[in-house]
DNA sequence: AAGACGGGGTG
DNA sequence: CACCCAGTCTT
């Protein structure tokens, strides 16, 4: 074993999380963990993680449960195409999880990094993970400046990672080489002065800890201008399932009408968006509730409005849209946006 | 090769 | 405000 994986592993065990994932080697508790955490920290997933896994405990279950469901459990997390692909996966693999890593890395929504995991942890198996984590440790440890989101970098990296991973021990070094970038070798602040590694790091000794890893990627955020309609009844409320190519997906929110640009309460009422949403002879009796509610995406900012319109029991407006008692709204998967106004005004 | 996809935490 | 998080999929 090199110097490397056994300082790694040495300061794992004495550093490693608890978590509840890594007290079992089932490859669907792995498997579940690992799809909540991608691009997801720790303590926003942890609480996800054991409400899924209490209602959805086996491959069996999840492929008998509806979407909807599935995405209910996901409420909140974000990147939702995570619960759909979940879903989808355990559905095709025939009541049991794939042991080859072919057949994991072929399933919905696992890439090179989940696989990988799944492969380790589950199976011991010598795939070396490459995660934000991975990266970080690796391009200041060997002081690389290649950038880690180029076809080359990744290429590189993932070959990096093979080499520098300890074969005879895989679960345990991926493990190892995570925690060590989630707790030590951390993006803004590593604590080098403690660092088991300090004697050997190259971007230590060259002052490059802050400059890496490398990124070109340079995300350009757009702004979106949603008007919201909560269009209700005394008894029921009008929602809608969102499809199509785009954000929350196969999520439910209110009636929506989106804008190029922010418009007013006037501009609004007078849209024919707007009007075609009521039945003829029905008067639209609107009342804006709150305005320019920001809501910020990693590459979108949104700015909401909010109109809530009374209706008749007998109303035939809103009749493109579902109509569901109100009191059964929570039973619909939301986006976090939505779920906000819903607490605080229905 | 570049964007899209959520939401929250950190400095 | 900028960057990052146990990434993957689509164009």
């Amino acid at each position: 074993m090199n110097n490397f994986s056994k300082i790694l592993i040495d300061w794992y065990s004495e550093h490693k999380r608890e978590l509840p994932w890594r007290e079992s080697t089932d490859p669907y508790i792995i498997w579940i963990s690992e799809i909540i955490l991608q691009q997801t920290r720790v303590v926003q997933g942890y609480d996800y993680f054991m409400r899924f896994i209490n209602r959805f405990p086996d491959v069996k279950t999840l492929a008998e449960a509806e979407e909807d469901e599935v995405m209910k459990y996901w409420q909140g997390l974000g990147y939702y195409s995570r619960a759909r692909n979940l879903h989808t996966a355990a559905r095709s693999m025939n009541g049991a999880f794939p042991k080859t890593y072919p057949e994991v890395l072929a399933l919905k929504g696992v890439g090179e990094y989940t696989a990988a995991a799944i492969c380790s942890f589950a199976y011991d198996m010598p795939y070396a993970v490459v995660d934000g984590n991975v990266y970080r440790v690796l391009s200041r440890y060997l002081g690389i400046e290649t950038p880690i989101d180029s076809t080359e970098g990744k290429k590189l990296f993932s070959v990096l990672a093979g080499e520098m991973m300890d074969k005879s021990r895989p679960a345990v070094y991926n493990q190892a080489i995570m925690d060590f970038g989630a707790l030590q070798c951390t993006p803004q602040t590593p604590v080098c002065l403690f660092c088991p590694l300090a004697d050997s790091c190259i971007a230590l000794s060259k002052g490059l800890v802050m400059k890496l890893p490398v990124k070109q990627h340079k995300t350009k955020t757009t702004n979106r201008y949603l008007n919201y309609v909560y269009a209700h009844t005394n008894t029921y409320t009008f929602i809608n399932k969102r499809t199509g190519d785009d954000i929350w997906k196969n999520l439910f929110e209110l009636p929506l009408i989106e804008t190029v640009e922010s418009v007013t309460e006037e501009e609004f009422l007078a849209l024919p968006d707007f009007t075609k949403l009521f039945a003829s002879g029905e008067t639209p009796v609107v009342h804006s509730v709150c305005r320019d509610v920001k809501h910020v995406l990693s590459h979108r900012v949104l700015y909401a409005n909010f109109y809530e319109v009374n209706l008749p029991e007998d109303t035939l407006s809103f009749s493109s849209f579902q109509k569901v008692r109100t009191e059964e709204l929570g039973q619909y998967a939301v986006p976090r946006l939505i779920h906000a106004f819903l607490e605080k005004y229905v």
